[in-house]
DNA sequence: CATATCCAAATGGTATCCCATTCGATGATA
DNA sequence: TATCATCGAATGGGATACCATTTGGATATG
């Protein structure tokens, strides 16, 4: 009874969504590597493996494709997409564009206090990158980098927008990017520049040069991702 | 019985996908004003409404929320967005940009077929648009329109830029394109020179002036909506 | 060894229950 | 009369059990 009344008290609310959040369990575990691309998920497994019944799996998996991440062999069973060279060119293609626009709204909406914080999170970010030089460590600056993009999405006040590109990181780039921690340095050392000139851009509320600067940082870096990737594999 | 058996042989698999299906029915339904935004979606109502259990409903349920076609009320009440001048404005913002994007791949790929259909498109708009000058008929134009923009975009062979561009036809777009009906013919005018100015970059092969004249086109539409939109509320 | 057959597993859908929360109308009170 | 409290109906999320169908592999057979 206290205990129930205490749990109303400060999460009033945990009813609702638990499928939705099982979908983002998903993610998360595809993300991390927990489930991999073209692994089959069995509803019973996920079932057993959230600790809930084949509802809620359901629900979530209808979600997961409406999000596209899975996909349904003929006859329903899902399998996780696997990202070929084509489908990832052809996300980053579009995350070019979107981020782009992103930046030129930003342009116009972003605070001194915002320019601050993205100041700050390119230091970092280039500190961070260049400390990782020679080890290939997890992700310091996978952090750092995603905060930075997040902030400009953010100030473009286009929800819609924000939307789109943060269920783009979850869905495609940010399986992809977890291969980032493996390119070598002098392959990302341009990247830093490239934020740079975002940076520059957006101070000077130049908008095209922003949107520009970051279509030219997503399209290069694609580049340099493919190329990277296919010298591994071929 | 003869029925059923007929229909097994000549459609062996419709077996799977119905929430899918319901998933598409309800967008069709809001579409054709069957079911309006703003209304809130019982359960119980639409598994009758489909002769259904509620079980695919839940599941459709998922699906539209995850295209963001329908929020939930903290208390799980699925309801249908409604289009305000802002949540229209971003979604178009969004569209001009994948459409140009579009407009600028499909420069690279289109065919001589393609560009030849594309003209007799155009012609056909043009006269549709040009009849109805006078009498708020239904929609002969809207299909030419559509069928303009999705072969366009179907030549980008960017298969994810064609479901992103489709869904939000589907979910955004769609709805509000059938108010264009309603818009008085000075106003849609100036969209033919327009579809003319892309047609002419895409037969140039000038994926540039392309993906400008797309943006350009969707941008304008967007403020002759917005404008004519805003003087008949207000 | 290749082919045909059969069965277990998995899926989609249906039908019920159950519980917690929310909504709404009714009725009480200031 | 207007506001508030209350209680029951409606609704949503979840758990099961069951069924028909499809798939794919195991098994049997030529």
């Amino acid at each position: 009874m206290t205990i129930k009344a205490k749990r109303k008290k400060t999460a009033p609310r945990q009813r609702t969504r638990t499928s939705v959040d099982i979908a983002e369990d998903i993610l998360h575990d595809i993300r991390t590597g927990r489930l991999a691309p073209g692994d089959h998920l069995s509803q019973y497994q996920l079932a057993e493996m959230f600790s809930t019944s084949r509802t809620p799996i359901r629900e979530a998996l209808r979600f997961l494709e409406a999000r596209s991440v899975i996909s349904l062999t003929p006859s329903g069973r899902a399998k996780i997409k696997v990202p070929t060279p084509k489908t990832v060119r052809e996300a980053f293609q579009i995350r070019a564009e979107l981020e782009g626009l992103a930046a030129e709204l930003a342009t116009n909406w972003l605070t001194a206090d915002e320019l601050k914080t993205l100041q700050g999170l390119q230091a970092k970010y280039a500190d961070a990158l260049r400390s990782t030089a020679g080890n290939g460590k997890p992700s310091a600056w996978l952090t750092y980098n995603e905060q930075f993009h997040a902030v400009i999405s953010k100030a473009s006040q286009n929800d819609r927008l924000v939307g789109l590109i943060d269920e783009m990181n979850k869905d495609v780039i940010g399986i992809i990017l977890s291969y980032a921690a493996q390119i070598p340095y002098h392959l990302m050392e341009e990247n830093i520049a490239q934020h740079e000139d975002i940076l520059a851009a957006l101070t000077k509320r130049d908008s095209a040069a922003a949107k520009a600067a970051m279509r030219n940082h997503i399209l290069r870096t694609t580049d340099i991702f493919l190329t990277w990737l296919e010298s591994q594999s071929g």
